[in-house]
DNA sequence: ATCTAAATAGAAATAATTTCTATTTAGATA
DNA sequence: TATCTAAATAGAAATTATTTCTATTTAGAT
């Protein structure tokens, strides 16, 4: 499992909490909040902390497994990053069921120069992020939120 | 000022507190957050609470005066919109200064089309946003945080 | 098998935001 | 211009999400 080879190169130890965590991500294929991961994961540990969670996700996020999701509401959630080799990449989410996704497909290096001249601005980093429907929700329209 | 007859076509009061708020946004053209905003204006006001700016920074949002960022910190910061007429627009921000500044250009349509083939979503909406320098902190260097 | 630095648990604290209630006020109306 | 009232506000308190702290446990190096 390539994340834990990840890890090792992060000179993190591999925890039991750590790989049940991510194991979440890759089970779930949705992003979730810590709250949320917590949760669920008080069903498989005698003991588990919130603060846990919340430092793992943090560490998890800089080294490059999860992505970071700020949501219009005040709390973040996290999402399994599966581009792992810090290729250039965005991510799609399902507002529905809440499935994450990443992609390649960018094309702001052709405007870039000229969004340039028009703020005057260095640019230095963008952000780009996707919302929509996913096939299973597009299909089933059963969990389509109105 | 255009602000006014918003206020006035969304049906909401043209109060001194509001009229100050958006002041401070086309004075000062940098994102801040309700606590900065609530600092500043309180040198202005015998009395003003903290609450209102949370309630109209909100308002303000949602009726397109300014526009919401929420960074890599846990709080939400806030900048003017100029491009009032709900046209397409993003923003780009200088991470220096805090300046903030809308622009049109967009070429996500000539992509939409492969990611949804790529990614099987649905695409319902997109947020692209851009970080920089601006132009005067690229003259001045001063303010450049290393 | 031992040792120790990293990880963890749980409690508490912090910080940002939201709610609540009493009071004030913008502006509609007569 | 005076009156009235629903919207806006102030301030306190509560809520929620996150972070910090300290004692204990444990992954993994030796």
């Amino acid at each position: 499992m390539e994340y834990k080879k990840i890890l090792k190169r992060k000179k993190l130890k591999i925890t039991p909490k750590r790989i049940a965590i991510i194991n979440y991500f890759l089970k779930k294929d949705k992003y979730a909040t810590p709250f949320d991961v917590w949760i669920y994961l008080k069903k498989n540990f005698k003991k588990i902390g919130l603060p846990t969670i919340y430092r793992n996700l943090e560490e998890f996020e800089k080294i490059g497994i999860l992505t970071k999701i700020k949501g219009e509401e005040n709390r973040f959630y996290y999402g399994i990053c599966k581009m792992l080799n810090k290729k250039h990449h965005h991510h799609i989410i399902c507002t529905s069921c809440h499935k994450i996704s990443d992609f390649e497909l960018c094309n702001f290096e052709q405007i870039k120069g000229e969004i340039e001249e028009m703020t005057n601005f260095e640019i230095k980093e963008h952000q780009f992020f996707l919302k929509g429907i996913c096939k299973d929700c597009k299909e089933g329209g059963v969990n389509e939120k109105i």
